[in-house]
DNA sequence: AAAATATGTGCAATCGTTTGCGTCAAACGG
DNA sequence: CCGTTTGACGCAAACGATTGCACATATTTT
């Protein structure tokens, strides 16, 4: 219906027109060659900033395409909402943007479906390469398989894809999770519940091994009781007052997220059961609910941010060959313990 | 040091010099042209595919440039790991990504100089337009300017800029605020303090202005000493114990964020007043923390993703030519108010 | 059998830049 | 006064895709 946009496009046409000379000697003169005579070049430079004439990316990037990579990362989060992935995005727009590269950013949503698609629509605009962490959903890798057998450079950032040989960043679970529950102990728990997310999962792995060395090495047994599949709140309020009940109850717990930490606490809190002093509670991010909790929650600072600039700085690495291009980078970005109310 | 990635191009003329034919037929063919004979048709088609062989975008932008707009949206957020601007990403991610647009991804910071660099970012790289709300730095509006005059469709969100008549999608915070400053007086309330954010924010006006009519509209007459600027959770926790201390102390509260609802909450429980039976308090958002304290609260929801569906839908609109270049849509988002413990 | 019509292809220009190479004039050395 | 160097610029090809037009065969019409 209405006539289409002008964008205000001058282009080097239109300047060498205007001036009489050729659209060479312009693009030579905004180069500041000094093939150019002195005049030409200051008169060139000076219309085309007065008429703010700015070249068209579009085209130059088609010209580089055969040497100069796009400087535009794909990124692939699966929930903009949560607290740690918005502080991986944050990390990521950070370093992207102090190396001069732009993001076009993506929501899973969780959902393979949607990832398989943002992978088709990455791959066709040309992105210098993709940083992604996994959908829950996705069971099947066809689509980073893709990318990777295109050539296209892909880095794996919290949630990886154990079945492909990617470059990853991920946060040191094992750890992580060995230390917090290590503290529990010390602090006198010897009960200890352990809610993990669904074992596919490799950082869910990572966590429970923590918890089993944590134990062992402090000459506690595994008791399978204590040990649930349960990564929210709303299941940790449904499962959490059975745990209480039992004989023996837990004297701690040990939560992958902090969401699923403050389910716990709030059950724990309803059945008048006091924390720290009866149970002891450490969570796993260190989100924005941690200090908005009474008493605020002990946690496992996950560092997204850091762990945002490192996937970034790995895969300029790779787009920019200071690494081979089928090499693996593995990189982990260590966490600390946050100690707060929910510990003794 | 290490060789260039290849990112496996296969480009027309690469088919046409396998199948000896000219880059045309093989343009016309893949485009199902019914002036190629069925046969070569088929099988160019069918290497391409073999190949898979994928369009170079950039390479059908330039050449559409003329007409056809760039299907990538500049998006410039403050902070993504606020709730709001998280759920606001989501909703323009889902829209844009429905509507065949990708989104080329900013944090300003809450800076200006960040900002300017972005919009100058966005310019050159020849996005289709610019959704952005503005960073709370921001004074001065020229970098906004330059890409109006530069023809580039702009779009604001929530903070919205009101010296530059530019199209705009905002949540309707008079009627949000007057709707739960008048609840929390029909549940009782007569001395309501009001925490807002500084005046030069239009949204802090508008709250503002709510909050002063349902005070009037119900016959309660405004006392100055009960309206604060606070807008976090620290000064909320700072301010709000002398608030409790005056002769006549607040019975309400109503806070222009739930961050700031949270501090109120947290700081008036220290004193041991009951929530909601002495003080009852109302926030603004809806975010993760407002159902993970006790009692919940009760505050007025946001909508994030649905402002962000419409400000695609406007921009869109002005892209393609369904709204005249120069119109500037106005559009308002609804509220509801979420009531839960911290009212009677 | 000559002319008109299909049918299937290729040529070349175009989008906006970049860049190797050629050109042309002025200046220089001898 | 002629050959060579130098400086300043233009020509044209290239990046990958699209498309109007021309061209060459076949097929049909008079």
């Amino acid at each position: 219906m209405n006539s289409n946009r002008q964008q205000s496009s001058m282009t080097m046409k239109d300047i060498a027109r205007e001036l009489g000379v050729s659209v060479a000697t312009v693009s030579r003169a905004l180069a500041d060659s000094p093939s150019i005579s002195r005049e030409r070049r200051e008169a060139i430079q000076a219309f085309a900033r007065e008429h703010n004439y700015m070249p068209n990316a579009i085209a130059e990037q088609l010209r580089h395409s055969r040497n100069a990579p796009i400087k535009v990362i794909g990124v692939i989060v699966p929930e903009f909402i949560h607290y740690y992935f918005a502080s991986v995005l944050t990390g990521i727009e950070q370093e992207a943007s102090a190396r001069g590269y732009r993001i076009l950013v993506a929501r899973s949503a969780e959902s393979y479906e949607r990832e398989r698609e943002i992978c088709a629509r990455f791959m066709q605009s040309k992105v210098c390469g993709v940083i992604v962490s996994q959908a829950k959903d996705t069971v099947q890798y066809d689509h980073f398989e893709r990318l990777m057998a295109a050539g296209m450079p892909l880095v794996f950032y919290d949630r990886i894809c154990p079945a492909i040989n990617a470059s990853r960043v991920v946060v040191d679970d094992y750890m992580g999770t060995l230390k917090a529950v290590s503290y529990l102990i010390e602090r006198g728990c010897r009960r200890i519940a352990f809610y993990g997310t669904d074992m596919n999962m490799e950082i869910a792995k990572n966590r429970y091994n923590g918890y089993k060395d944590a134990l062992y090495k402090n000459g506690l047994r595994l008791d399978e009781t204590l040990v649930k599949v349960c990564d929210n709140r709303a299941d940790a309020e449904r499962i959490t007052p059975g745990m209480m009940r039992m004989a023996e109850r837990p004297d701690g717990f040990f939560a992958v997220n902090d969401d699923t930490a403050l389910g716990i606490l709030n059950s724990v809190q309803h059945l008048h059961f006091v924390v720290p002093d009866e149970v002891q509670i450490c969570g796993f991010t260190n989100d924005w609910r941690a200090t908005s909790c009474e008493p605020m929650l002990t946690t496992v600072e996950q560092r997204g941010e850091e762990i945002g600039r490192q996937a970034v700085d790995v895969l300029v690495g790779l787009v920019e060959g200071a690494l081979p291009a089928d090499h693996a980078e593995k990189r982990m970005v260590k966490t600390s313990l946050v100690i707060r109310g929910t510990t003794k």
